[in-house]
DNA sequence: AAGAAGAGCAACCGCATCCCG
DNA sequence: GCGGGATGCGGTTGCTCTTCT
């Protein structure tokens, strides 16, 4: 049996408050983003490390841009997802002041209903106007209706571009992509916490 | 006006991987 | 090289709000 990662009676669940979110907030502020574990602690929190990753990541960071998708977004969820599957992660990277978890949310709530409405199948990558994007995948998992993207893991510290992604992927993929930036860098959020 | 159903989103959970001693 | 704790990710859940009947 798996230990809960938060064990502690006293960590609260479920939706925060403002004085929890201004704590964390304070705190990030003084001291950055650092030591999750040991953050809801340092902050007067009673919450788990994870908690406030997730808080700060998905809804307190300053450079969220919150509110509506627009269609050049949405344009290239779709586009990103018939590349990478759901690496939500690596999308979200690409759309600045977006989370992967609001990524993730559009794609099922939106995204999915529209591919459906025009025929397509939200699981498979579809071809694109123009391009070949996911025309990779079918010889790739045949029996999986998801796209297997690449294993990307260890990507805390990559740099995903054309040259430095899994040889098998990038091989493929620079062949197809003629019009998207393949330029995975993953940008650090631009906080000015100094 | 009230209840039911559906949609959207915030948050949690469990696993994989990283990192450090 | 190994083990354990920390971190990050994707999937899923459940609450709240809106729309429909």
């Amino acid at each position: 049996m798996r230990k809960p990662c938060c064990e502690k009676k006293d960590t609260n669940k479920g939706a925060w408050s403002r004085q929890e979110d201004q704590k964390l907030i304070d705190y990030i502020q003084k001291h950055g983003e650092g030591c999750w574990s040991s953050l809801p602690q340092a902050a007067g929190l009673r919450r788990c490390g994870k908690s406030c990753r997730l808080r700060w990541i998905n809804y307190l960071r300053p450079d969220l841009k919150r509110g509506n998708f627009g269609e050049d977004e949405e344009d290239l969820i779709i586009k990103l997802h018939a590349l990478l599957g759901n690496r939500w992660s690596l999308i979200a990277g690409r759309l600045p002041g977006r989370t992967d978890n609001e990524v993730k949310n559009y794609w099922n709530s939106h995204i999915r209903k529209k591919l459906i409405q025009r025929g397509l199948d939200p699981n498979k990558p579809h071809r694109l106007r123009n391009t070949s994007i996911g025309a990779r995948k079918s010889s790739e998992s045949p029996n999986d209706q998801a796209p297997k993207p690449v294993n990307f893991h260890g990507y805390k510290n990559l740099k995903v571009n054309n040259d430095t992604a899994t040889s098998s992927d990038s091989n493929k993929t620079s062949t197809t992509l003629p019009d998207i930036n393949l330029d995975l860098t993953l940008c650090t959020p631009a906080i000015a916490l100094a």
